[in-house]
DNA sequence: ACATTTTGTTAGGCTTCCCTTACAATATTC
DNA sequence: GAATATTGTAAGGGAAGCCTAACAAAATGT
């Protein structure tokens, strides 16, 4: 199974990929703070998966499953950092920071909720007017 | 530094003393479907922590310390809980088990503007119009 | 082309959190 | 009060996820 450590990594190989950009193992550790070797283990396991094709310095590849798995948690991140930023009024920040946690452990059904609610919002304008219900 | 599995067992231990109940090692276990030995492991970690007060079949006591703590995390729970059913409509089952999984992980400003959000759409019938936008 | 730096791997170790099996101590039942 | 069931603990083990130190291979600079 899938981990929230290796879904971090696939989610970061598939955003550089995307933008075309090379990505190798040291980019990733240090994104994430880790060690090389900790990364180097983790790329193992997600070829292991079948969510990436993994040849050592010949570079990283990720694979259609992983980007659909990337997608998703990519998907999830988007929406939930939109959500607090733009409804909730979160900075940043703390908005990338909570999504970049909680997109590991919450349903996807509740989050296409949460898009569907930012999009109402959006919709009626309900940000600006609980700004203004809060400093009322 | 407390975990997500101790966060849980400690929030079961709160909310149970709360309604005068005892509860036992063994009622961890059977809730969240673990060994014995491990629920054990865990509650010397808590009361290492100060959080609990353990002695074996003495039964279990919760400090001042981990009375606040469990409030925190039981909060949390709550809010998130209330913002998935009463707003975005969630049924109660999924509501629970994707805020169980939240509160270890989202930070405590983030949830009390959530909190914040919740009074403001019912103040102003928001869930309703919610719903008659979705199923429009 | 040779020296240096960068990058990746191996080996060995630590912690957390779970497990099973076996045993000990306490409660319960008859 | 003795037999049985319940509950807790000890011992030992495994996977995940991190670490450091040491080494190997490749890329880069001059």
């Amino acid at each position: 199974m899938i981990t929230s450590g290796l879904e971090d990594y696939l989610e970061l190989i598939y955003t550089t990929i995307k933008q075309n950009k090379d990505i190798k193992a040291i980019d990733i550790a240090n994104r994430f703070g880790v060690s090389r070797p900790s990364v180097s283990e983790a790329l193992i396991r997600l070829a292991d998966l079948d969510l990436i094709v993994y040849e050592g310095r010949k570079g990283i590849k990720i694979t259609e499953q992983g980007i659909t798995e990337a997608k998703k948690i990519s998907k999830k991140h988007q929406t939930l950092c939109k959500f607090f930023q733009e409804i909730l009024g979160e900075d940043e920040i703390s908005a990338n920071k909570n999504a970049c946690k909680i997109e590991h452990v919450i349903d996807q059904k509740l989050v296409e909720k949460i898009r569907k609610f930012s999009n109402f919002c959006k919709d009626n304008n309900t940000a600006k007017a609980f700004q203004e219900y809060i400093h009322k």
